[in-house]
DNA sequence: CTGTTAGCGCATTCAA
DNA sequence: TTGAATGCGCTAACAG
């Protein structure tokens, strides 16, 4: 492993006996340079190993042809699932798809978005950990490159926003469980995430239209272990049978785990929704679930950040998928 | 939203009426300086908004106080995990740890690592996507710096490895599967990945040594979909009974699911184990499963990234934890 | 303790 | 078409 300092395009320029220009017009290819020439300082740049540094291009030009993705938890499926999706998306494209993991943290949030910017990049995109003491972070973010908000957003920014409407994806769920049988046997109980996150508060503010505003509501976050909690607490208050509406699949799995390991039968003691519509494969009876459309919403996050236009905000539309959680 | 052109360390100097050398100084706080002036520099830099561009510093040092961690698929929940504690294991230090996915692809693992080099990355870890194809990547990141191989590794390279003995993680599976009970009346079968990727490649070679070299053998990838197709696969020809030995986790949660869903009981009629230890609160039966210490694998690519050794090699020792899928 | 100077690597003027 | 010169923003030597 030979760490010689590296080769620059001086050292190319010198080895192929040409300018540093004429090789900066080779290897960019930005302009027409003589076959012969051309020939000459490629040679040189694949015998001395060339690597082009970043960092001096990046000075040079106002673009770095970048794109930071902030998100506040990978073990999260569905945050690993979007940043995967907006990976690919940006595959095919010239732009560089870099992530920072905020460990669910405010500081380590910020510190994230003052790195990309640090880095100059071309735009940044954020899955903000909290609906208002992000603010700064977002405010920060757009105040210095494009920033569109994915799935969660402050309020108030000037931030473009994509995301899925959280109340039509609750109005397919509770059209679901109406349609297939009395709610009344089997109450329903929303098994949810404390409102910090505007996807929490949405959900929650849904359920609450769309079941009635004294629905019993469980608030914690987005985990199994909390849908395990939450289960529990339901069974520890006698009920035998019940309808368990949750804000995430994670949330769902864990509750359905726990009423299975204590002899409850799903769904017909207990029927059980998720939100999200990751990870549906991995459990059995499988989630019936709302299913957002992250291929969707990636690309549009992609164009968001190559466009010239002005913030937007763009709510998708979910879709049902009915497992073997609720009555068919 | 102002976007006018961002201030310099120069138009800092210019307000505070000193030079740029004293305002790098006052921001880095790498040297003392008059109090008085201080408090001059911070209050422009406030005044202006200033915040200072990464690429000009990192052009100027040697090191950019990054470290880029480029993995196969963001999807696959180990990996997530593992990119989750590493991200955790850099939050307290200087260095920022920014993540590039390479979607399966080796072209696009490539060009992360391309990447990350142009940027000047102090240190590069990876999860190769091939134990053989992967090897240009590694060997291009391991002759620039320095460089760590994680989980999975491409023989012959350079490059340090941390990751968890998989042959002590079959061997924990296999005797906790004979000490319960009589394997003969409960035939193995393994449900594994193509051994395309060193873990793949050891936990196949590590369970043929264990069970024999005549085990049944199913090799897909590292997916619930293939745990899945591969239990109808054991059903299909004819096994009402036995025990599958999987890959992964996800494989494992998938070929539960299937078997409960085609009638079978776990663990009565088909023992399942897993592997890696990720995500076993989701499902019912929970996950009897090989843990790998994922945090303690964390810090250790932490300090070795740090540190200023040669390259090593650490297999850590895995832990089993018994779930539901296995006899107790 | 502070200012001046120089240069990290690159792409783009401007002249030839 | 090509080369010489310039400067992107920053920090480190050096001299004061």
């Amino acid at each position: 492993v030979s760490r010689s300092r590296p080769a620059t395009m001086a050292d190319v320029a010198r080895l192929a006996g040409v300018s540093t220009a004429t090789v900066s017009r080779v290897l960019s290819g930005t302009r027409a340079v003589d076959p012969e020439m051309a020939e000459r300082v490629t040679a040189a740049a694949v015998r001395l190993d060339y690597r082009i540094n970043l960092l001096g291009r990046g000075l040079r030009l106002t673009s770095t042809s970048t794109v930071g993705l902030v998100l506040p938890d990978l073990r999260n499926p569905f945050f690993s699932t979007l940043g995967q999706h907006l990976a690919r998306a940006f595959a095919d494209s010239e732009v560089d798809l870099l992530l920072f993991s905020a460990d669910d943290s405010l500081a380590t949030e910020l510190r994230g978005v003052r790195s990309f910017l640090g880095r100059q990049v071309d735009a940044l995109v954020l899955i903000p950990v909290h609906e208002e003491r992000s603010a700064e972070a977002v405010a920060l973010a757009a105040s210095s490159v494009r920033t569109v908000q994915l799935d969660r957003r402050v309020p108030g920014t000037t931030a473009s926003y994509v995301g899925v409407s959280n109340r039509d994806g609750i109005a397919l769920v509770r059209d679901h469980l109406t349609a297939a049988a009395d709610l009344d046997a089997q109450p329903v109980t929303y098994l949810g995430a404390a409102p910090d996150s505007s996807s929490a508060h949405e959900r929650l503010d849904a359920v609450r239209r769309g079941f009635g505003a004294d629905l019993d509501c469980l608030l914690g976050d987005f985990s199994a272990a909390w849908g395990r909690e939450a289960a529990a607490r339901v069974l520890a208050s006698g009920a035998t049978r019940g309808t368990l509406v949750c804000a995430a699949d994670v949330i769902a799995a864990g509750a359905v785990a726990h009423l299975l390991s204590a002899g409850r039968r799903v769904p017909e003691d207990f029927r059980v929704t998720g939100f999200d519509g990751v990870g549906a494969e991995l459990t059995h009876p499988s989630l019936t679930t709302v299913r957002q459309p992250v291929e969707a919403m990636a690309e549009a996050i992609r164009d968001l950040v190559v466009s010239e236009e002005d913030a937007s905000a763009r709510w998708f539309g979910p879709t049902l998928v009915v497992g073997g959680t609720s009555p068919a």
